[in-house]
DNA sequence: TGAAATAATTAGTGATCGCTATATAATTCG
DNA sequence: CGAATTATATAGCGATCACTAATTATTTCA
């Protein structure tokens, strides 16, 4: 998981994948059956556990303004919590990627996400929960970006205290 | 140009460059240098030609409320005017891409923009024109991501609208 | 302990990568 | 027209890719 939030799913060969695991690329195919296989369980591993913030803060906020800010918060020190590995997997983790499969995947879970954003938006019933959806997540897209191209963790969080208020001070009921 | 932007740097090979063109790759070699040569002539032409709407937009700009509306306007407009090669080449021409020379090509590009809104910010008479700066370019690279990803134009667009008018409301002059 | 089943390792498949030495064709000049 | 020069095209360099067949080592039970 961490090699492929490293490099990319290009960037990273089997041979280093197994080694990095203990193993040998026959064990990994006999475990994962290819590549593309591990790929999966570590994006799903992630979206689990690192990823598992924006549900948790959908959950637990009261009101959409604190549900953008402590978002907006969160994915800030998740994406430049590990040096090693900065930005989302999900996001940026088959960016570019030869494999059209592996793109998919990310994909599929950036639309879950995208779609958790709008219903709870909805339901906290606010105008336009659509484009509100779309561009939280292509904020979080751009902060995942910054933080891979190495933006330090302070500049993120001020960059991402911009955004949010901003978004926020544009929250209307819906009609 | 158009295959570094569809695909990436590492999407794309010498053998396919060199067919677009009309050449062999020897030909390739003897007028590029190398594959990074071809990259840094493409990324160049890129940020001039395609990318030059973001100067024009601070120089004709009388306010910043007018130039940030129309960057991203025109921004969402550049990223998916063509679906073949969506998004913006200098964000993401080198993401995840395994040559560090490749990636250092197009965050130098990306730093002088950077410099160049700030600096126009700042020249504004704007508060915290750096974090400013840096909001604008996650937003960007936002956007760019998105275009990538396969956002519509219209969605694009919208969403666009939302961050910019909450960035604009956040505007405050320096103290 | 000895045979059967399982696991791990090595080595190698064809394909593609950036790049280039060699060979062929076209052009320029005496 | 023929020789020297330049530009083109073909083919192949070593390296790496995802993936696997064949081999060796280990373990499991009788």
């Amino acid at each position: 998981m961490t090699l492929f939030h490293e490099r990319g799913y290009d960037g990273v060969g089997v041979a280093e994948l197994a080694k990095e695991i203990g193993i040998n690329p026959p064990s990994l195919y006999a475990a994962f059956g290819s590549k593309l296989g591990l790929f999966e369980r570590a994006v799903e591993r992630y979206a689990d556990k690192d990823g598992g913030f924006i549900t948790d803060v959908l959950d637990r906020s009261r009101n959409p303004e604190e549900a953008i800010r402590e978002l907006f918060l969160q994915a800030a020190d998740s994406f430049a919590a590990d040096r090693r590995c900065p930005g989302c997997l999900v996001m940026d983790g088959a960016r570019n990627s030869t494999d059209p499969d592996a793109s998919a995947l990310t994909a599929t879970l950036r639309g879950k996400t995208r779609g958790a954003i709008a219903a709870w938006l909805a339901g906290q019933g606010l105008h336009d929960a659509g484009p509100l959806a779309d561009a939280l997540m292509i904020a979080l897209a751009g902060l995942s970006a910054a933080a891979r191209d190495g933006m330090p963790k302070d500049n993120l969080h001020a960059a991402a205290e911009v955004m949010s208020e901003g978004i926020i001070g544009r929250l209307e009921p819906a009609a």
